[in-house]
RNA sequence: GCUCAGAUGGUGGAACUGGUAGACACGCAGGACUUAAAAUCCUGUUCCCGUAAACGGAGUGCGGGUUCGAUUCCCGCUCUGAGUACCA
């Protein structure tokens, strides 16, 4: 019978289905392998042909390491909660849960139909209660944990409260809140229950904080910094705002330095690792403090005393009458000619001068109005404004003035730097603008033109290091300000706490409740806290999050509750309402977890997906330990696999697992962008649009509109002018000026989606070709790694391609026949050629090759005319995992039980088939290539030497003259110097 | 601005550690089969000179270098894409 891929893919989705084929197993003697993909958000419009190209990559890698004997885990699930599902509940008030569902049904039909090996039995969806469950789980955990940088890792906070009543706050070293407190063991003991909790919120990994917050009043939520671009909710589009707000956080800074150094262990694109790197943004520096001298008042002294200088200080304690800035060049210090503040930083007030103060709050408004994006904009220029004010330089008692700016970000560091015009760029044009002292601190400085920041040279203007290098003086320095109390040593992070709630509703419930304005968590045993229903997925009319609208939803104390816990509430027992098991209402936590929650630790779930006791068995997590293979996309680098990154270091400190990185190689398949079409409408005189569409080529002529045109109808960028006219109604009578008959489009490479009418559907394709093709076609386009458009003009080479090894199987009437007839050399030697190409290939990603080499392959058994069990049966194997269908189909053909393919052996490869006698030598004179002379490859360089000297047509091109030098390379090549 | 990736025929791309540049496919041109079309098959297809072939010349973004030999390594530049952005 003639390849009939629609019928043959049919039978095998529903085989694999119904035997299960591709179940992992627990328990095996073969060694495990962990292919896995980014899980999808099952967004309403379906897949496009785009989504599959990783998942094809993976299923072909799966598929490989099932015949190469492994025991092979590849996952499938959804991250289902999310915005949009959320958005469609809030137009039409359909339950969020529901549009999921049905959205979950189309994806699973899109991928079953492109017959991907996913082990289903193991499906995960992070709006599922059973999953949820112990992600609330998790937050439990991250909740009753601290940092203890001394051991460096996370550990329970029992063992700090242990600490606490033994030794008070001395001797703990801890990522926490800035202002903590310092207590004895006896003053601890006598704070109140609910002041030690406020004091233990300090500590735990996650924690309530008031933070400014990126909010975006449209969406009606916050946004996490990599959700929002230049201003705007990545999602939408919607203006976001900072804005104060309790929020939930994670202390993801207290993994900062290990996110880093773990980059190093693991095989990941390096452009992915230095994004990550950037993130975190590690400065090693020092933190330097410049007393300051009070504002003069206006008297007759000019000169301020110390003690008054202290009164400037509004906060009192570290820093009484200083700034600290934070620098990276502590050498540079003899250099600083005057100190910059940022225009928010809490001692603008204070330092302002009467005389100043109207500038100063000129400036200030000026910079309030600029929006981000302005202040990008302005990236070149700087402007400021001076306090008034001065200050002390620690190591030469220098007086220097103080000034505000808005290039100094009150975010980071200490928001207030030290400027050295020499040796910084922007401290450089500062001081031209405002007239400020520049002085050169390094003998061979150039700063004619520009700041220098060189570290070669010595120093010169600077006291006690001049004359040193850069690394002497670095030290230096920074000893001598440790010395004086002025400075310490300082590592720096760009990498913010993660904000971890969202005041929407359709997102996994915190499981914590408030008594006393305290959160407290809900018991293990209560868990999962489900998500109740609303009347309406917005925010109420108070401001509050969608859940506040859920009727009846508070916790009750449950009268079960552990020993430990009854003590902490022995206080309140007074105040509880009688009866069994009445403890009185609590308002829950009112905002729910952001997209990134339920995907931080997903991997582990599919190793043990029907646990109710735990995430995951102890068992199944010393099985499969982590992921072997990732494969996703890039735009992920700073949030999910940064988050991910973290909670599993995080739950490797509390043993629950048991590697530090959880996805040891990670390939980033690139993005097929669209490829949209236009038409040109044409514009009369008055402006307005008419009904006159110009070809492309013509366009210069007049004076035109581009309009999105539906790719489905053009083809070879030629518009199908019957198709467009019934396009849409308002076509309907288009007239049309053309270029030789024809109506050409235009074409803009852009990214897929449908409102640029470019988006190309997997399910027409795979009608009309069949998903081996698919499959195939998507691997053929080019390199995994790289980003292209789609372009679907090769695709009938992949299916003339899978005819063709249809055919080698069959007559010419179309009648199975393959003979058992022992193989020939020839034969042997192009089976033999694959089996190794596709194993290299595949090893290294590069699939786009081996489809050729298939290709080259399936042409040269064509030329041999082989239809010999002994070659087929192997070929059949080897191309299994691109085109698993007509492998399939084949392999029962050739007689062996349904459904084994998958698991059959990887044919061997033997290299003794691909044993030549002669090479035909490429010959150049001088690089360039002349002929090729057949050369038996058991003779020797010199023999070869003198073999093709003697050669009539090498003679011909010596032209009598005797060559300089011959170079031969054994099986490369000839080459002659003249 | 900085960081990273990339630039090869009409198109997608191949050439893995320096060794025959353009594999494989698309497209295009010509041909076979056919009343015709579709499908299928065959031939050609980097560019230039030449009637065609032989033959000759140029050629992997641009300019230089190293080498017997460079798409590959080094230096400088141009352009494209991605990320990031006053990070002290």
């Amino acid at each position: 019978m003639d390849y009939q891929f629609a019928a043959i893919e049919k039978k095998w989705q529903k085989f694999w289905a119904e035997h299960q084929t591709f179940k992992a197993e627990d328990k095996t003697t073969k060694p495990k392998y962990y292919v896995l993909d980014m899980f999808p958000y099952p967004s309403g419009a379906g897949l496009h042909v785009g989504h599959p190209l990783g998942y094809i990559a993976s299923d072909i890698f799966a598929r490989y390491k099932r015949l190469k004997g492994f025991n092979v885990l590849h996952p499938m699930g959804y991250d289902s909660f999310g915005l949009p599902a959320e958005q469609y509940a809030i137009q039409t008030g359909q339950h969020p849960a529901i549009t999921t569902e049905a959205n979950i049904a189309t994806y699973r039909r899109q991928l079953d139909q492109i017959g991907f090996s996913f082990d289903w039995s193991r499906e995960v969806r992070t709006s599922s209660p059973d999953y949820y469950k112990w992600t609330q789980w998790i937050f439990i955990q991250l909740f009753n944990s601290w940092y203890n940088k001394t051991a460096d890792k996370a550990e329970p906070i029992s063992k700090l409260v242990e600490h606490f009543e033994k030794y008070g706050s001395t001797g703990i070293d801890a990522v926490c809140d800035e202002e903590v407190l310092s207590f004895t063991a006896d003053e601890w003991r006598a704070l109140s229950d609910n002041d030690k909790q406020a004091e233990l919120l300090k500590y735990r990994l996650t924690y309530l904080r008031e933070s400014t917050v990126n909010w975006c009043a449209a969406l009606g939520t916050v946004l996490a910094n990599d959700e929002v671009k230049d201003g705007f909710s990545e999602r939408g589009g919607y203006p976001v705002e900072q804005k104060k707000m309790m929020q939930w956080s994670m202390r993801i800074t207290a993994y900062a330095d290990r996110l880093l150094k773990g980059l190093d262990t693991i095989d990941w694109p390096e452009p992915l690792k230095e994004m990550q790197r950037n993130w975190i943004g590690k400065s090693v520096g020092a933190l330097v403090k410049f007393r300051i001298i009070a504002p003069p008042k206006p008297s007759p002294v000019g000169r301020a005393s110390e003690e008054s200088a202290a009164k400037v200080s509004p906060t009192g304690g570290d820093l009484e009458g200083a700034i600290e800035v934070f620098t990276t060049r502590a050498d540079t210090i003899f250099g600083t000619t005057f100190l910059v503040i940022a225009p928010e930083h809490e001692l603008v007030e204070p330092l302002t001068t009467p005389g100043q103060k109207t500038t100063i709050e000129a400036y200030i408004n000026q910079t309030k109005k600029k929006s981000e994006l302005e202040r990008m904009a302005e990236a070149k220029t700087v402007s400021g404004a001076f306090t008034g004010s001065y200050a002390i330089n620690p190591v030469n008692g220098e007086k220097i003035q103080i000034w505000i700016a808005d290039y100094v970000l009150a975010g980071y560091g200490t928001g207030a730097v030290m400027a050295v015009p020499s040796g910084d760029q922007r401290d450089y044009l500062f001081a031209k603008q405002y007239n400020l002292p520049i002085i050169p601190i390094i003998d061979i400085q150039n700063i004619e033109t520009e700041a220098d920041p060189t570290k070669e040279g010595r120093y010169i203007n600077s006291g006690f290091i001049n004359g040193l290098t850069y690394k002497e003086a670095a030290a230096t320095v920074i000893a001598k300000l440790e010395e004086l109390g002025a400075g310490k040593a300082k590592v720096n992070y760009r990498m913010r706490d993660a904000i971890f709630g969202r005041q929407r509703y359709w997102g996994e419930p915190v499981p914590v409740y408030f008594k006393d304005g305290l959160p407290h968590l809900i018991e293990e045993k209560d868990l999962p806290l489900v998500l109740p229903e609303v009347d309406k997925y917005l925010p109420t009319e108070s401001g509050e999050p969608p859940l506040a609208r859920a009727s009846n939803w508070k916790y009750q104390a449950s009268p079960k509750s552990s020993p430990k816990e009854r003590t902490l509430k022995e206080g309140e027992a007074a105040s509880l309402s009688f009866g069994e098991g009445r403890g009185e209402a609590y308002e829950y936590e009112l905002s729910t977890m952001p997209g990134w929650a339920g995907s931080s630790w997903y991997w582990y779930r599919y190793m043990d997906a029907h646990n109710d006791k735990e995430f995951a068995s102890k068992q199944a997590v010393e099985y499969w330990k982590n992921v072997d293979l990732y494969i996703g996309g890039s735009e992920h680098a700073t949030g999910h696999l940064l988050y991910s990154r973290f909670w599993n270091k995080f739950m490797k400190d509390l043993d629950l697992v048991i590697e530090e990185e959880p996805f040891k190689k990670l390939i980033n398949q690139g993005h097929i962008q669209g490829r949209s079409n236009f038409v040109y409408r044409l514009i009369d005189d008055a402006g307005q649009g008419t009904n006159t569409f110009i070809s492309h080529g013509l366009i210069k002529q007049y004076k035109t509109s581009p309009i999105h045109v539906d790719v489905n109808i053009v083809e070879n960028d030629i518009l199908d002018i019957n198709k467009f006219k019934v396009w849409r109604p308002e076509y309907k009578n288009a007239e049309f000026i053309l270029e030789n008959g024809k109506y050409v489009c235009g074409v803009e490479i852009e990214k897929m989606s449908k409102s640029k009418f470019n988006v190309v559907n997997p399910d027409n394709l795979i009608e009309r070709y069949g998903a081996d093709t698919l499959r195939m076609y998507e691997m053929f386009l080019g390199p995994l790694e790289q980003s292209k458009p789609w372009n679907t003009n090769g695709i009938e080479g992949v299916f003339k391609f899978l005819r063709k090894f249809w055919r080698l199987f069959h007559d010419d009437a179309w009648n199975f026949n393959v003979s058992d007839e022992e193989p020939t050399k020839a034969e042997l030697k192009s089976l033999h050629k694959i089996i190794r190409k596709v194993e290299e290939d595949v090893d290294r990603f590069s699939f786009n090759t081996s489809v050729s080499s298939f290709m080259i392959a399936v042409n040269e058994l064509t030329d041999l005319k082989c239809n010999k069990r002994a070659i087929l049966q192997d070929m059949v194997i080897i191309l299994s995992p691109y085109a698993p269908h007509i492998c399939e189909e084949l392999w029962v053909l050739l007689g062996n039980p349904a459904g084994t393919l998958s698991y059959t052996p990887y044919p061997k490869f033997n290299a003794a088939y691909l044993i030549e006698d002669e090479f035909a030598y490429p010959i150049s004179i001088n690089g360039k290539t002349k002929i090729n002379l057949n050369i038996s490859l058991s003779l020797e360089s010199k023999d070869i030497e003198a073999f093709v000297l003697a050669n009539a047509d090498v003679q011909k091109y010596l032209d009598g003259k005797a060559p300089k030098k011959v170079i031969v390379v054994k099986g490369r090549i000839v080459n002659i110097v003249l």
